[in-house]
DNA sequence: ACTTTGCAGAATTAGTCGCC
DNA sequence: GGCGACTAATTCTGCAAAGT
């Protein structure tokens, strides 16, 4: 039922808001899915994590291990495999220290992309991932979709979601220009979207707590059709809360004088 | 008494949609 | 475009009521 479903959303929704602390918002980009000939796995570039509470942002990247180990950008391919490999060690030492966290998400839920396809990559790398646990994962994707219903926004969800709330994403690219970007070995510019797309994320995430987020849906497919969905709606909409207290006022005002002429 | 019709619900198939 | 998860659409199934 779409109340259950947005009821439940909702109810993570001010979970997140009461314990910011618990809260890390994380996204990567990766090589392009379809360019790759030799069926490798996408190569990843960069993590981002970012603190909830308090913005501050984590990230992991194929340039910032390159500089620290004195190998030039335009170099980075000959020594992919070790970088990578090191990126990686970085992330899930970071990932097993911040276990008790709680994971926000866009998408990365299968092993063509999400936790998954990063754990592979490693593995294939000859690293031991850190399994953070499905239940630690909430993917906003969807809680965005349980929330307001799945016509919410066009497709595609983020960049539209974006258009609809005008949130102007400076360096934000989409993923076929994150794929290009990678094959232009523009491992900054790519590094630079990622970050900013945790951002994002964190921006929306903060809208939809508090309800400030535009989405293209109806009430009806917000709350679904059912009494309860329009008693929760009800509950939710301050004008019907406030014609409702006058409507008591006034049935109450003529109960009392009808009483009073009776007695 | 047997066949046809209608229809709801189940089951299967087809289509769509993300993430890069 | 790959993969997996969903959803929408279509077909199938089973059963009761109506028709012959």
């Amino acid at each position: 039922m779409q109340h259950t479903r947005h009821n439940n959303a909702r109810k993570l929704f001010s979970e997140i808001d009461l314990n910011p602390q618990n809260y890390l918002i994380i996204h990567y980009s990766c090589e392009s899915f379809y360019d790759i000939k030799d069926g490798h796995t996408p190569r990843i570039t960069s993590i981002a994590v970012y603190a909830y509470a308090t913005a501050q942002t984590d990230s992991f990247s194929i340039h910032k291990v390159a500089e620290k180990s004195h190998i030039q950008i335009s170099d980075i391919e000959l020594h992919y495999d070790e970088l990578e490999k090191k990126m990686l060690d970085e992330f899930f030492a970071y990932a097993k220290e911040h276990s008790n966290f709680f994971w926000i998400h866009w998408n990365m839920r299968d092993i063509n992309y999400g936790f998954k396809a990063i754990e592979h990559r490693y593995s294939v790398l000859g690293g031991i991932p850190y399994n953070i646990p499905d239940e630690k994962k909430i993917d906003l994707a969807r809680q965005l979709i349980n929330c307001y219903g799945v016509g919410y926004a066009g497709h595609p969800r983020m960049e539209k979601l974006l258009e609809q709330n005008d949130i102007k994403a400076k360096d934000y690219l989409n993923g076929s220009q994150e794929a290009a970007a990678f094959a232009n070995k523009e491992y900054v510019k790519l590094h630079m979207s990622t970050l900013r797309k945790v951002d994002v994320f964190s921006n929306i995430l903060n809208r939809a707590i508090n309800n400030t987020l535009k989405v293209n849906s109806k009430w009806t497919e917000i709350y679904g059709i059912s009494i309860q969905g329009i008693l929760n709606y009800c509950k939710d909409t301050w004008w019907i809360q406030i014609l409702w207290t006058f409507i008591s006022m006034v049935i109450g005002a003529v109960i009392g004088e009808f009483i009073g002429k009776i007695i």
